[in-house]
DNA sequence: CATACGTGGCA
DNA sequence: TTGCCAAGTAT
């Protein structure tokens, strides 16, 4: 970084001018700041902030969360993503309410221990909620850093988060809180991964690869994501009116979440009814067939329309409209949509 | 250290 | 259409 004297009074100016209006930013609650912090690993603003607002409707503060079911809590997750975020956030919330008498620890090291809480969201929230000079390194000030310094570490490493804290330490202001959002707030909307805004940029006179015109080549990241392709075939089996659901194991991907069972393409249809200790009538041809893109894997869905024949457990059946009461990822969801819109 | 873990937006 | 990317953490 060039000059680094006023590096960081120029960026909390252009921070405090431009300041975005987000739901989190009008508290100290730590509370508050947690969740947000919480909800944006990995998940932009806009996509956040509805469901802040009906999580923090239903669930204020922590006494309202830890008192609740674990099912019920998840159905405000329902369509965010990363779903044993919201596990582990009602885990430590409880952890708080039990050891801590129901106040976020201001301890960066006893924060740190709460599940769910790494190294980034210790830094977020205990730089925002208590002000304490703590990095909070995340891929904004990945991409940031290696701009102003045109360094070309590689970010796929796990080793780049020290590397970009030290960076931040170096001229981390008192205003530690506003200086960690500044910067994800600049990585967001000026310090873009494409077609950055340079010319509006505070710091641009900072920018040693700014000056040096490649912009675009910064950050490094050298590890691609291979991702993985599976087919199923999906049954919605209708009893008396009523679907059949299922739970999924309590481990893995869309860990206890609802579904339409699943199988393997090629399973034959005597194994499906062995499996689910049902006599069905399935449709020969698939009355939807879709595909579900995960970060690490694709779902190819043929999803066939099929009928439970004879005497049949109807625990699992529920009234297309109970589904409310159920956690489900989004793939069922459509297929519920398309299901409900044909009849 | 490498991999699993969701979803939506964008070019 | 496909791949990349987003305020990461657990194992």
């Amino acid at each position: 970084m060039k000059d680094n004297s006023n590096f960081s009074k120029h960026l909390l100016d252009w921070f405090y001018n431009n300041k975005r209006e987000m739901p989190w930013r009008e508290t100290k609650d730590p509370y508050k700041i947690w969740l947000s912090e919480v909800m944006l690993q990995q998940t932009q603003v806009n996509t956040v902030r509805p469901y802040y607002l009906k999580f923090i409707e239903r669930f204020p503060n922590i006494e309202t969360l830890a008192h609740a079911e674990i099912d019920e809590v998840s159905k405000y997750w329902e369509g965010l993503g990363y779903y044993s975020r919201i596990r582990n956030f009602h885990s430590a919330v409880r952890e708080v309410r039990d050891t801590y008498n129901g106040i976020v620890p201001s301890d960066p090291e006893k924060f740190l221990k709460l599940k769910g809480v790494g190294p980034y969201t210790q830094g977020a929230v205990m730089s925002i909620a208590f002000n304490h000079k703590v990095p909070a390194v995340d891929g904004n000030v990945y991409r940031v850093f290696s701009r102003l310094d045109n360094d070309d570490f590689d970010i796929s490493k796990p080793a780049a988060r020290r590397h970009f804290e030290q960076k931040v330490m170096r001229v981390m202001p008192d205003a530690a809180g506003d200086f960690n959002e500044a910067l994800m707030e600049l990585g967001a909307t000026v310090c873009t991964p494409k077609a950055p805004l340079c010319i509006f940029c505070p710091v641009m006179s900072h920018c040693e690869s700014y000056m040096e015109g490649n912009v675009t080549e910064r950050p490094v990241k050298l590890k691609k994501i291979k991702k993985q392709t599976e087919h199923y075939k999906v049954l919605v089996i209708e009893k008396n009116g009523k679907i059949y659901i299922e739970r999924r194991p309590d481990n893995g991907l869309l860990q206890s979440m609802w579904q339409f069972p699943m199988f393997h393409i090629d399973t034959h249809p005597d194994t499906i009814e062995e499996e689910l200790n049902m006599a069905l009538h399935i449709e020969s041809t698939p009355f939807m067939s879709l595909k579900h893109q995960f970060t690490h894997l694709t779902w190819h869905m043929d999803v066939y329309k099929a009928v439970a024949i004879g005497s049949v457990d109807e625990t699992n059946f529920i009234e297309i409209r109970e589904k409310e009461g159920y956690n489900f990822p989004v793939s069922m969801t459509k297929i519920f949509k398309k299901y409900v819109d044909e009849k």
